[in-house]
DNA sequence: CCTCCTGATGTCAGTTGCTGACATAGAGAT
DNA sequence: ATCTCTATGTCAGCAACTGACATCAGGAGG
């Protein structure tokens, strides 16, 4: 027999998601987490580093999952797609697992709240950190990695916020796609796609 | 005759700066810091939002400059071009008007402070939106505004890392455009090629 | 069976960041 | 002379977070 309940960890990230559907994040005490939880503060600050922590528990899998991805790409693919490819899969398995409904409460926390906001795009850069590792690990050199690993985010960030601002959001991996699509265009083109007349000389900015 | 001594907020900036080099940023209480400038700890607060804002000064700068450069662009200059450019102009700027010393400890405490880091990257983030909004006041439709924003940013971040890491930090302006010429070079690759690394005389010169 | 040790949890006191409410006082306006 | 305005001070208080130490069930070894 147990001596104590098992999963502390998960019943404080329950206790912390339900509290803040309640609540919200400000009307809501670490202490009042841990007491729903059937815990106290303290041991609260045993299993994560501060508050805004226990909204996070899925980031380490993530990035493992993402660097997995790249070491798996075949060789003959490029940095880019090869950290593309990464996030498709790992949106897609994310678009399995989890239940809708707490992706958009947790989605609505971080917009919501600035120091939240803080902490998601603090994982992002360590997410950017690792991806720049798994392709430095695929023989590709700097500043390619780093460059392949930001605008990766990037397309990243910016099809998850349009899959998860759909109605009924789907086919994540489409919108990484089209967001990487987008990103190639714009970094190809070297005009406006409207331009009849080159009036003034394209004088570069000194 | 002025009843108290005048620029408060420059004071606690500069308190806070000297202190956070004497004591470290942990090491320093935001007593401390008023108390250095003359002032008490509820003023402060009155000025900045919290601790790590008395670093932030010249965000609000920075991106009304960038802003402008963007809006300022000729017509026929594509969204990232634009944006790259209005980074270089901005970035030649605070080469000319900050202290590299201040510069290299002011990157220093953001490296080592996570805390600090977070916030560097949500005014980061912002200025992603600022962009944004100045690239869509050119025309750019969704979601080409907002990847090339990201995508700006990528640049400039590493742009900017680059550039600080040097033993002596010069020409900002090209190691902007060098990391935009990787950036182009990574979205457009097919398969894994090497991309050199940024000399003097770079791939473009005016 | 006894003992010791381990490890998750509790208790408590303390620091610091940060906020709301209210007071103060000199400079300028009327 | 009084009035107002505004930057600042004072004070009380909460909530986040930390360090030090206590507790206590259960397993390991004798």
């Amino acid at each position: 027999m147990a001596r104590w309940e098992p999963d502390a960890r998960g019943r404080l990230e329950t206790a912390a998601m339900d509290l803040f559907r309640e609540r919200g994040y400000v009307g809501t005490t670490v202490e009042d987490i841990a007491a729903r939880a059937g815990l106290t503060e303290r041991t609260f600050f045993r299993y994560f580093a501060d508050k805004r922590e226990v909204l996070f528990s899925g980031a380490k899998e993530l990035e493992k999952s993402i660097v997995l991805g790249i070491a798996g790409a075949p060789d003959a693919v490029s940095p880019l797609e090869a950290v593309v490819s990464a996030f498709e899969a790992a949106g897609a398995e994310l678009e399995d697992r989890r239940d809708i409904q707490y992706v958009r409460a947790r989605y609505a926390l971080v917009t919501a709240h600035a120091e939240i906001q803080e902490r998601e795009l603090i994982k992002l850069a360590a997410l950017a950190v690792a991806v720049t590792k798994a392709l430095r690990a695929r023989g590709v050199p700097e500043p390619t990695a780093s460059v392949a690993a930001e605008a990766g985010i990037a397309v990243f960030k910016i099809g998850f916020e349009r899959w998860v601002s759909q109605k009924k959001p789907r086919d994540f991996a489409r919108h990484i796609r089209a967001a990487a699509d987008v990103l190639k265009a714009v970094a190809a083109e070297r005009k406006t796609t409207t331009v009849p007349h080159p009036k003034k000389k394209s004088t570069r900015r000194a």
